[in-house]
DNA sequence: ATATTATTGAAATTGATTTTCATTTTCGGA
DNA sequence: TCCGAAAATGAAAATCAATTTCAATAATAT
């Protein structure tokens, strides 16, 4: 029976790292469910715990999971990065977002619905591409705002 | 016989602007053929035939032809915007990046080898989503990365 | 416990983009 | 063709996310 925290320990001290407080509660938001996060959501949040976090240490540990591959991060266009845990295919993702309300659903484990490795097959056929993981992002309007 | 220019100056008219110098200039560049410009670039390019012309220029007539639906405006992550002429359709839109050299390729006009509308229509009954459009990126190494 | 070294957070810096503002250009009407 | 109102321009300043610097602090190996 370990304490929370103690897996990620071992993480960070595989890649050379130390596993510090900030850390640990910086985690504890991408963890914690919600996605897609900017750097500055994460700080104010994890600020609620710990007063004392800097945001440019936010930045410093996202950037080490990211290269990592435990985050994952997009560019909305927005201007700010959003932040993911990425429990699930890191290669690969898909977004559908609506233009109305601003909604970003993830759309992971379609594979049995959505063929996208047929398309990707063709793709590199037609391209002379090796085609190694995707992003895909689809526009329109959530089913809420869909209703009115 | 117009010459060149004509017909935007009806466009820009037609939005409630003028047609001036540094726009014919910025489009000049636009509609050149080369593509996934950064407004520095946009810049620079123009500023061969036209050294006075100004940066925040280039920004302001960016703007105008993406809120037109005129040119299309992207983010690739490098922090910069990236903008290409939409001569085609202007709500879906298909790229695959080489992780190696950074080219950016379109495929667009893929329709009859792809089945994007499939996926969509799959999609959309899945999310409960209305989906007005796609953009969408691969990413793999290209011909000539591939190849050593 | 101590020494070493990574990490921290505040402040300064960067780099892309936007805003401000005084000057210049466009363009419809005289 | 000339005028005048309004839009557009470009330089400089401002903004804003993200990065770098650096002296102080915290984490680990011994
Ligand atoms: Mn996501
Ligand atoms: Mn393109
Ligand atoms: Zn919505
Ligand atoms: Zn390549």
């Amino acid at each position: 029976m370990r304490g929370p925290g103690f897996g990620w320990g071992r993480m960070f001290r595989g890649w050379g790292r130390r596993m510090t407080v900030p850390r640990r509660e910086i985690l504890e938001v991408l963890t914690s469910g919600a996605k897609h996060f900017s750097a500055e959501e994460i700080y104010l949040e994890v600020r609620r715990k710990y007063p004392g976090i800097g945001l440019t240490t936010v930045y410093r540990t996202l950037e080490i999971l990211v290269q990592a591959g435990v985050v994952s991060k997009f560019n909305f266009g927005d201007g700010r990065a959003r932040y993911e845990f990425a429990d699930t295919d890191k290669k690969n993702h898909c977004h559908v977002i609506c233009s109305n309300c601003g909604r970003i659903i993830d759309c992971e484990n379609l594979s049995g619905e959505v063929d996208f490795e047929g398309v990707i097959r063709k793709l590199s056929k037609k391209l002379g591409f090796k085609i190694n993981g995707y992003h895909l992002r689809f526009y329109g309007l959530c089913e809420e705002c869909k209703n009115k």
